[in-house]
DNA sequence: TGTCATCTTGAACGATTGTTCAAGAAAAGT
DNA sequence: ACTTTTCTTGAACAATCGTTCAAGATGACA
């Protein structure tokens, strides 16, 4: 493994290995670990072939945050071949897979989020990618509950948002997984829940 | 404000301005912006003092930790001079006050946490803090509900942490204020919750 | 083969970083 | 008054940073 240009399958494409080692980098050390010599070094290239396929290092970091963005919608993807209310329950329970929960993808979404908040490029690339994540949740509780409103749809998906980014974040913390699992559930409740009265709209319920 | 040691009440002690400008400039532009001459600025001092107060760098950050941290646990500290229920109540509350909603609060804390994602050194601290905010909530919610176990209020100190983690992210990407009050009082629900069949132990409910 | 565009390299530049340190100012102790 | 400790300064150091660029390697096409 040095000078060949195809050796295994996947040797090739060298821009995305910079992406992919730029975003190991900012995952493992935060954005202090991300420095151009150690995306080159950990994608196996020259120094300067990062800045040829990445002008600066704020595109690069950009190209990372839409790249998870963009994994982040498909948890909310509409799939045809399932009833929409197995869709919406399936895109829940997604949050709490193997994959998604491993501290690789969770420490990479902390720090592109710490990164949106001190920079307003990345927090306008963020809010926009937030608030399709809102929609698609948002489509899902719609298709499953025809007899909700749209706007009631959104507050559902505001409020599930919240409960799942908890867990994202509590996850990192090391909270047990009976936790979550409950998490999940009540995300679950707030999706299935039945219309409510509209008259009584304040948050508070009386009863449990 | 340029030479005298003296001006007004606070100009005294350089050794928490330092620390203040320490956090001040973290929330503001993360740990990229958080260099030692920047700290020196924005406290108006010199550079080396910075370094006289704090041997290092990471002395520094550290020392922000765990201020934030004791500012964390205070949010769960018992309070003599109330009921136990209307403790509890009163610090499930305070998540949404005007002072911890704000962003210099809550970029803060995220920062501080993508950082000790990257270090274990902080990690350790992060941990520590985090055991004992639960272990202060579980308190709270023991003392209002006599009739539950230990484990019990443990678990839903953890159920009501996830929650209020996603309001403190969520909040710094711009969610409305009815879904964080809607968020306060699931917590609230969760807490002042009547005690459970103990059979029936896995998560699911049935009703809603 | 020769020509051209694309890809890849590593040296070099200036700027900024964390840290050290000699020197001095201020305060406290005698 | 003098001595000693504590506080404060800014210059200096080596290291690392992001970026640029001339040079070469590789592949496509004629």
């Amino acid at each position: 493994m040095g000078t060949s240009t195809v050796n295994n399958g996947e040797q090739v494409d060298r821009q995305s290995r910079i992406l992919e080692a730029a975003m190991d980098l900012l995952s493992r050390h935060g954005i202090a670990g991300v420095s151009m010599r150690a995306v080159a070094r950990e994608a196996g290239v020259a120094l300067g072939l990062v800045n040829y396929y990445y002008d600066d290092k704020t595109s690069l970091i950009r190209a990372a945050l839409r790249r998870v963005d963009e994994h982040d919608l498909l948890l909310v993807a509409p799939d045809p071949s399932a009833a929409p209310d197995e869709q919406l329950r399936k895109a829940l329970r997604r949050i709490a897979g193997a994959d998604l929960l491993t501290t690789r993808y969770l420490s990479l979404r902390l720090h592109l989020w710490a990164l949106a908040q001190a920079d307003e490029d990345y927090a306008q690339i963020n809010a926009a990618a937030f608030d399709r994540y809102i929609d698609g949740l948002a489509s899902l509780i719609a298709n499953a509950q025809p007899g909700l409103s749209w706007e009631e749809c959104r507050a559902r998906a505001a409020d599930i948002v919240v409960i799942q980014n908890g867990m994202w974040l509590t996850s990192l913390l090391g909270v047990d997984r009976e936790s979550i699992k409950r998490s999940i559930s009540r995300t679950e409740e707030i999706a299935f829940a039945p219309p409510r009265d509209n008259a009584n709209q304040d948050a508070k319920l009386h009863a449990y």
